[in-house]
DNA sequence: ATGAAAGCGCTAACAC
DNA sequence: GTGTTAGCGCTTTCAT
């Protein structure tokens, strides 16, 4: 029965039928069943006679046999596979968020599968995926209302999901952030207490209402406030979040902003790159002329001349606790809270001009739940 | 039978059974078959009434039909998700070969999934749950003894397996590759044209046996040879694949190489940026005192200062390609060609210290079949 | 043009 | 302890 000779050269390969679990109780000489039981080993009690138990496992190791997923997931209603949606993988960023992710999916038995959308429309259709029942839950960022509203419709199908790097939409989507808001206000603060008044910000441009950008940018204007400086649209600028981007804009901001700032604040260290670039062609040098704040804390920042002062996340805590939350939601836990901000750090190196101050210091937000923002100054 | 309400506080969110094919059939009053039927579409013949068609379509959209995977998948013995095995997410470079490859799959119907393998063992667990016939196909870089011993018994067993970025293992499993050979040879070439005879090599570390590396280090000395320069090992050295590995590696370059090099080619463009740093650390200017070109292409060779010269990589190609020649594949199609090796351009920009000479020139290799290497001088 | 019926390979409840 | 049995939801002949 096993034994189909690929006739002639009628090519289509005829996927040589795999081994199941019948086979292999053939060649132990019990039932199917009980290979079933005895592969699926500890279901509470281990009724199983250790005798027929080695037979088992021997035949299965002899035939190479690999239970069929499909079956399984339509026996169980389960796949063991949780999705991932992020806005690109350009920024490596996101790539320490997946290694931390499939660390913890792994540590409990899960698979992750990770699909790049890199806007609303590429997000909409990754979340369109998701319906077929291919996977048990998944972690994406909230963003638009049409996305959010697909979210929603697939968590009241019985899919489990958290939300990365925005806010709870609702009670029974929890999120799990970093706390942008405490960033942006470290980050403008720190420029601030070098003596700038005249900072800019150059943000992401994405079209909708978009929460991680609102929150940098609440927490750029709380520390201006308190630092009495007015808070001046001429000094706020946008472009793609990118090198080229970032670039662009800034060319733009000092095109159109008459007096042009001394200091800077970044949307990302990838985005502070291109702001570096464009000061540097117009002979502006960083941070004598203009002082310069990252965010993100990613690698390359200390690999850039000057060096990135930045915002660091703790991007693998970030991942491992979306996840995290998310297998408690599958599993039935009713996670600890419903929205996770995790704090962020003030790294001093060179792009801030305070590195004759302090080198390299860290300063820390405070761990917080859904309280005020608060920042250790 | 559908509604069955959450009782009390139970809690075990009791997954609200999903609508099936049946329910559908229901609604629209006809057999399940006939929706299965109308679903499917274009099998060959339309053979079911434009009338029942639109009362199953209008069923199905009322109540959110969507079909179940696992179902589909166990009946169909396919699942028309294909797996993308890559050594890292950390590089952009991978980044753009998987949005490639997702776009070209998508094209055809197919999902992909992506897996990050940043060492053999994680590439060997990677491989290893593609056993379950989760997936019809996958792409996987090649590298060590083991992991091809794991991809062939993988094809074995019915799976489709196309090699990325290095030699092709087997006829039935295709490589499509960058001339990795050819760029190795066209960015030293380029240094030995503009005067340079001491040229080192910084190269990833990785321990075991690498395609991708030999293939650069084969052109690196092939350059050399024609141009009459011996080989010097004390000019050769390794370091991981990131930024600080890179900085560790030029480090000990200089402190080990006796008369240190006027120029150095660099493994990828991340390795640049880190040789870069530790060359600004020492006090040496590039491209004045030490010439620097670097390999790939990716965005940010382009925003950090100097501007990187480099080897530019067909990524979209690389990604697409990969995936049409696995479709192929799976489709029962032979693939036109066992490797495809896709030509690298050199682009010319200020670490090369070639500025003057000409501004972004680029010099692309011929492409080719499996022919010997030659390159457009 | 439509329906009935037979599984795909597995898990789990239940019998022995 | 081990085997029997009943499906999971779908695709796909084969009748009608």
């Amino acid at each position: 029965v096993n034994t189909r000779i690929r006739k002639g050269r009628s090519a289509r390969p005829a996927a040589k039928r795999a081994v199941t679990s019948h086979d292999v109780a053939n060649a132990a000489g019990v039932s199917q069943a009980t290979v079933s039981l005895v592969l699926n080993g500890a279901r509470g009690n281990i009724r199983v006679s250790s005798m027929t138990r080695d037979r088992v496992l021997a035949a299965a190791a002899a035939l190479g046999y690999a239970p069929n997923q499909a079956a399984r997931n339509l026996r169980r209603r389960s796949t063991k596979v949780i999705t991932l949606i992020l806005p690109t993988l350009d920024n490596p960023y996101f790539a320490e968020v997946v290694v931390a992710a499939q660390t913890a999916a792994r540590a409990r038995g899960f698979t992750i599968q990770v699909s790049p959308a890199r806007d609303e429309q590429a997000e909409l259709e990754a979340l369109a995926t998701l319906r077929g029942s291919g996977t048990d839950g998944f972690v994406a960022s909230g963003r638009s209302g049409a996305v959010i509203d697909e979210i929603r419709e697939l968590v009241a199908r019985g899919l489990k999901a958290v939300v990365l790097q925005d806010h709870s939409p609702d009670t029974d989507i929890p999120s799990v952030r970093v706390d942008l808001e405490a960033g942006g206000y470290l980050a403008t603060m720190h420029l601030i207490s070098l003596g700038h008044r005249r900072i800019a910000h150059i943000a992401d441009e994405l079209p909708y209402s978009n929460r991680p950008r609102e929150d940098r940018f609440d927490g750029y204007r709380r520390a201006l406030a308190e630092a009495g400086i007015p808070y001046q649209p001429a000094l706020l600028a946008t472009g793609h979040n990118s090198f080229a981007g970032a670039a662009a804009a800034t060319e733009s901001l000092f095109r159109s902003c008459g007096e042009p700032p001394t200091a800077i604040f970044a949307y990302n260290d990838q985005m502070a790159i291109g702001v570096v670039h464009t000061l540097t062609g117009r002979g502006l040098r960083v941070p004598d002329d203009v002082a310069l704040v990252g965010f993100d804390g990613i690698a390359i920042g200390k690999f850039v001349s000057p060096e990135l002062t930045t915002i660091d996340h703790p991007r693998e805590e970030l991942g491992r606790r979306a996840i995290e939350t998310l297998l408690d939601l599958i599993e039935g836990k009713r996670p600890a809270r419903r929205e996770l901000v995790l704090p962020v750090g003030l790294v001093v190196r060179q792009s801030c001009g305070a590195a004759s101050h302090a080198s390299a210091t860290i300063q820390r937000t405070r761990d917080r739940k859904a309280d005020p923002l608060r920042t250790r100054k």
